[in-house]
DNA sequence: AGACCATAATCTAAGGTCCGAAAGAAGTCA
DNA sequence: TGACTTCTTTCGGACCTTAGATTATGGTCT
């Protein structure tokens, strides 16, 4: 329909400098050869595109492999110092501030907590700015190589340079977070929901790796999750699909802290599901509660794995995944012990055709990788076709 | 993550072609000027572009426009005699096979009964493959300028040549339709869901026209529906995405014909409600009696747009359309009359952010275009990045 | 050791693509 | 008729990728 698409023979080379550098980050160290076999590319362009590469610091010699009598192939490999990135964690208790190379090794941390009740918005964004400053500082790196900064929240973020946040649990109605933390960085920002950036570190590091469409649920004190399709954060037209906690289950049911009924969150996190069971946790002691609910065999419990086979169900008749990845700290704690069930679940209520029960599976990046993934956010453009080492200044 | 993106100079000039291609043919007729100004490339390359496809036969000039004061424009348009398509719906009641030139008007009709409960696989290829010649016969085309025939059938298809088709309202289990019609012919064949190839017809032609991200709800004696993402019809990893009839909305509730429980179609297809309204009636009569159901003003109907709200609610947060269709003959008649409420019933349902009432219209195809919407699946390739005049042979 | 083989990386010539600028074409207006 | 406007085509140049030849770097065989 539209009249979007590549233009000039420039893009082309864009393109398959993207092509190759992706190649190189998640395939690990190759040769010219290697990459030359794997992109397609002939080993004339890969040649001279690797020089340049090399030439731009962006990727580094990672030593050689002998060959059957023959040239040993040089291995090339991104240069995890090119530069770094900043990666935020806004939540329910603590602003967690993170600085990882490009290899996502971390290089510093600073945390904040933030008391439970209040989230003021300027406090938040202090904390941020203080932490990108004190990680910067910690990691003794200059401010020059460090390529953005990606905050993850909860709630949904408006694109556009302010980064409107509308998160009921914190209370922010139309927070600009964006024009906050604008107004005391110039590094480039990157404001999306946490459970989107832990979906995509997921996808990149962790259980979702090699899928191209995917969903990662998120079950922690609520429920978020991302869709990933065609390798890519299904975003929809206002960046705010992939809602998945407020898909409903049961028309006319519970409310949601949304205000709607029946959601999947008005059941499925550990705030709905202690709840059902009549017990009282402020945030502090969910874990444990939550934990004490498993170890009875709480009646409870097998209704949650019910509902979320009926979610899932769901999911996959919309979505039709080929990976389904279950994380979030109460997502973990109940899937270590009822994948089996859960995978049964969803089976009974799905048909066979687009559903295996192994596509069912646990995260492997465990509760904290929403820093992680923010951060990813930030390296992601280096992998599209944007202008290359020019940095990004949007508010995605 | 993946490796796969453009490569050579020449990808570059067939993208761009289709893009010109899909800027004639959705945008009308146009001036090589505007057609620059649109597509964003230089009038040198529209230029020699559009000389070739003149060359081709593939555009045609479609006479002048004044200037002020100047050379005057010579429009430009798609050529409808270049080509035709067969398309063909398999319904309940009867195959429909219809041949369109490349502006989609009709050039002649087939319709072959079918007695209402058998649907003999090897009878349906039989109607279809008659179908075919009589229609090219008929429109007094040569065979040679078809480009192919789209199938819309019920069910789910599984891609690849054999296009095994499950549609258990038909008793069909894995029958290999594209098999059965490649026996009888060597046009190149594209099978999918009827739902989806409506879907298709509406983002074209209908109500959909100008969204990149849609859903088309099917709703007539069950429930079908296209997701449609970035101009395209989502997919997924199998190509079973968007079974928007399995969507579930209520947690053990109503057994569905797919055998699961609370799917959307449990509830909302014709057959659904008349049956939770205790009215009995085959599926020749199901239209009338919906008809008097919503005269008598019944409670079920009430509960009916409730329930779709639900439905779209959970549709809205996993996907954030900009647009959702209502098609489909009960659909129509459902919407024709209580199109409030059903905006009503959903943004109760619906966070305000991602959702504005005005967004759920009505289809404007009327039900009959699913062979419409068949038949834009052979034309669909020569505006992707396909090489060109050359056809395609794959079963989608 | 030296000749020969195998594999990797680079160089060179050729074929394509798009763009900007300038020229050409086809009207209008005075 | 000549100046002006607007649309379209032509031409030269900048880039990109490829295939094939060439150079680099090691092993193997006699």
């Amino acid at each position: 329909m539209g009249t979007s698409g590549r233009r000039t023979v420039r893009d082309l080379r864009r393109g398959n400098r993207a092509m190759l550098l992706r190649a190189l980050y998640f395939g690990g160290p190759a040769s010219r050869n290697e990459l030359s076999a794997e992109t397609g590319l002939s080993a004339a362009t890969v040649s001279t595109m690797t020089g340049d590469l090399l030439a731009d610091n962006v990727i580094v010699e990672a030593g050689q492999v002998d060959s059957d009598g023959g040239r040993p192939r040089v291995l090339l490999k991104v240069n995890p110092a090119f530069g770094y990135a900043v990666g935020v964690d806004v939540g329910e208790t603590q602003v967690k501030v993170e600085l990882f190379d490009l290899e996502m090794n971390v290089r510093a941390r600073a945390h904040y907590a933030v008391r439970s009740a209040k989230h003021d918005p300027e406090l938040v964004a202090r904390h941020i700015l203080t932490g990108v400053d004190a990680v910067i500082a910690e990691g003794e790196v200059a401010p020059g190589q460090v390529l953005g900064v990606g905050v993850g929240v909860p709630g949904i973020v408006e694109p556009g340079p302010d980064a409107l946040v509308r998160a009921k649990t914190f209370g922010w109605e139309a927070v600009p977070l964006g024009a906050l933390l604008r107004a005391g960085t110039a590094l480039p920002l990157f404001v999306d929901n946490g459970a989107k950036t832990m979906g995509q570190a997921e996808l990149w590091f962790g259980s979702g790796r090699g899928t191209r469409d995917a969903i990662i649920l998120l079950v922690g004190s609520g429920v978020g999750g991302t869709v990933v399709s065609d390798g890519r954060i299904y975003r929809g037209a206002g960046k705010a699909a992939g809602e998945v906690g407020h898909l409903k289950i049961v028309a006319g049911g519970r409310v949601c802290r949304c205000g709607a009924r029946g959601c999947l969150e008005a059941y499925l996190g550990a705030e709905a599901i202690l709840d059902r069971a009549g017990v009282v946790a402020d945030s502090a002691d969910e874990e444990a509660a939550l934990a004490r609910l498993l170890e009875e065999g709480s009646p409870v419990i097998g209704e949650s794995v019910e509902l979320l086979g009926v979610g899932l169900s769901s999911l996959v008749h919309l979505f039709n995944p080929e990976r389904i990845v279950i994380g979030g700290w109460a997502g973990l704690m109940l899937g270590g012990r009822l994948l089996a069930d859960i995978r049964a679940a969803t089976a009974a209520n799905t048909q066979a055709q687009p559903f295996q029960p192994e596509m069912v599976v646990l995260g492997r990046l465990g509760p904290d990788a929403v820093a992680l993934g923010a951060a990813t956010l930030v390296i992601e453009p280096f992998f599209g076709d944007a202008a290359f080492p020019e940095a990004v200044t949007t508010i995605a």
